[in-house]
DNA sequence: AATCGATGTGAGTCCGGTCTCAATCGTAGG
DNA sequence: CCTACGATTGAGACCGGACTCACATCGATT
């Protein structure tokens, strides 16, 4: 048994040297596999090193290099697919160049991203990328940028700095989807996301996210083409947890003027707001019309099968890692860089408005999910 | 402007020592908050500190102190929401203790799951969580419990490897859903997994996974009890894309002695599994029943909500961490080691078997989705 | 045979911290 | 006034590799 119970010290390169007879210039450069070695010098100490099993330290090795073969990520809630399938993009593609990958979640809390980045940042990671939670407070990663480290953003750009950012065109999909909808007819949709803020909603609000600004913006142009005034009333931020979506997807469901079309910022979020629309005993397309973000396979499993908005996520986040390791290793950035287009994927849950006659031919579908009714109140 | 284009080298110990005129080992004491400093001299240098924007180095702390304060983290497929889940459990009680997480996907492959063992020590972290890819192909774990580097196991076992295991009863829960299954009728019950395997199925096949050999441990147990026989010929492995498990699951579906009863081994295979059933144009749960491992949120917006056995994946998570940073600091392991079971939710997806009188009332849900019917061959 | 360039080789430095050790300082006790 | 002991302090070793530099060695060149 070659195990000895208590953890033993770890095999250097001076042992292996020893080992060998040779000097620990020597055994280096043998196990580096550069300078000068004769064939006699490397057999001994590759035999050396086999027998003692020698691994070499990478915190030392790092430390001399200057280079850690690890990238940081840092995303708001690798919980939400979207961040998973991202991130398995970025560990693929990170693993094939050879680096690592440290993974820190933020919960979408700015304090927390900036303290991850410096976490990292002592780490000594080669680069990071970051799904940054605010676009507005990005004075963190202006400090990395400015100390020169590699840096790409995913998803979200940060105002005023100038970051390779790997995204899709969000105002551009947004005012597809939302042409789509006004042509069935919609002229109150409802916007629900995640997103936090203090100030209530207004075109004027500068929002936190380019993401959710973008969208909007999106929106707000297509009823300006359509000759129709933006329903700001409701948009809903802030949405929490499943209850606080729950409550907000009555809000604009209910009242006096009701939306006839709801589009949910994320997969999470639509979970909750699908839920409280079978709740009230609405039916999906029939009563209203539904559109997500994110493409994720359960969306084809529903009755009526969703109609979303989806993003090339792993690809980008592939792209993410190798415009990263191109600056790492000083190459220049891919020219022209990749462009990720999101696609408006039309299946069932976008219908006519009820009551109206709809304006052109749009996907109304047919099918009529039987639901569990819990009377409104 | 504070900035210099080119990435100016680090602010050291020495740095902050000579602007504040004091020993590098002063310096080193205020910033390390060690030993006795006058506060005086503390002031001083953490005044050179902040002005110089000092910040330790901690791959240089590591070097000396043993401690990288980093765990490593070998999964399958962060792409999978439950493993998504497990690694959000793991980071939030790592950060907690003040710990970084590396993660590593093996793709479920063996020798990735060597390799990224290996890259791992090499970086020294300070223990380590791994899924295992094989219950059987253990050796590198069993040479990482040997060095006495802390070592925890998720969700499935290692044979003859006494370690510290966060994993589910499984044998128990699935003797529990398989006699639910048998009390509504179903004699034919398919059980579909990803699981990799050279061998074709038989009883005394050697599985790689405790994971699903403790499943089918189970469903033959509760086979056994209702005196009945198993049927072998119904489990499927080696389901890998979306079209083999469309396949197999037309498999078990057709044919003389069809599935009237169909268990995914997780919530990947299942979407494939309900879309192939979809396709064939049965009726879940009328034409056949369905029942999945790992409850997802969209499980409950299907037509109808499936049956799921709930596993507390994010507590599995936390509960690995928490055990492997008890281990990283020496202290006992938690006594008695918290236990995690899973519960069988039962929705709509399970019914009686068509053309058969129930034998006991199971949850037979009224609800017929209308689905896109795409002729039988 | 003297010279030259291409290997080989070992001693020692460096990376940026932590930590040991011996020296110095201050002042309380005698 | 002198000793002693704790608080301070600085020099330097050390962690484990990578790498520089000076010093062989040796066949090839002329």
């Amino acid at each position: 048994m070659s195990s000895d119970g208590a953890r033993r010290r770890d095999v250097t390169v001076a042992d292996v040297a020893k080992a060998a007879q040779v000097s620990k210039a020597q055994a280096a450069r043998a196990l580096g596999n550069y300078g000068a070695v004769s064939d006699d010098v490397r057999e001994r100490v590759l035999a050396a090193a086999e027998e003692l099993e020698y691994r070499p330290n990478e915190l030392a090795r790092s430390m001399n290099t200057g280079k850690s073969h690890t990238i940081g990520v840092v995303v708001g809630d690798i919980e939400n697919p979207h961040f998973g399938l991202a991130t398995r993009g970025i560990t693929d593609t990170a693993k094939k160049s050879g680096y690592n990958v440290i993974l820190v979640n933020t919960d979408e809390n700015t304090a927390a991203e900036v303290d991850a980045v410096r976490v990292l940042l002592d780490k000594r990671v080669d680069g990071l990328i970051v799904a940054p939670a605010s676009s507005v407070e990005t004075q963190h990663l202006r400090r990395v940028h400015e100390s020169g480290r590699p840096l790409v953003l995913l998803d979200r750009s940060a105002d005023g700095l100038a970051l390779e950012t790997v995204a899709v065109d969000m105002a551009a999909i947004s005012y597809e989807s939302t042409r789509y909808l006004l042509d069935a007819g919609h002229r109150r949709i409802a916007f629900i996301s995640t997103l936090r803020t203090d100030a209530e909603y207004s075109e004027e609000t500068r929002l936190d996210s380019s993401q959710i600004s973008d969208r909007l913006a999106g929106m707000r142009r297509a009823y300006a083409d359509a000759g129709r005034e933006f329903p700001g009333d409701l948009v809903r931020l802030n949405a929490g947890d499943a209850g606080s979506i729950r409550n907000l997807t009555r809000e604009v469901l209910l009242g006096g003027d009701p939306a006839t079309a709801v589009v949910a910022s994320d997969g999470l979020i639509a979970l909750s707001v699908v839920e409280a629309i079978q709740e009230m005993g609405l039916r999906i397309p029939d009563d209203v019309s539904f559109l997500m973000y994110d493409d994720f396979a359960w969306t084809r499993l529903t009755t009526p099968p969703l109609t979303v908005v989806a993003q090339p996520v792993y690809e980008m986040g592939a792209a993410a890692a190798s415009a990263l390791i191109r600056q790492i290793e000083g190459r220049p950035p891919l020219a022209p860089a990749p462009e990720f287009n999101a696609t408006l994927v039309r299946r069932g849950s976008v219908g006519a408005v009820p009551d109206s006659e709809p304006a052109h031919s749009a996907a109304s579908s047919s099918f009529s999910p039987s639901l569990r009714t819990s009377a409104v109140p």
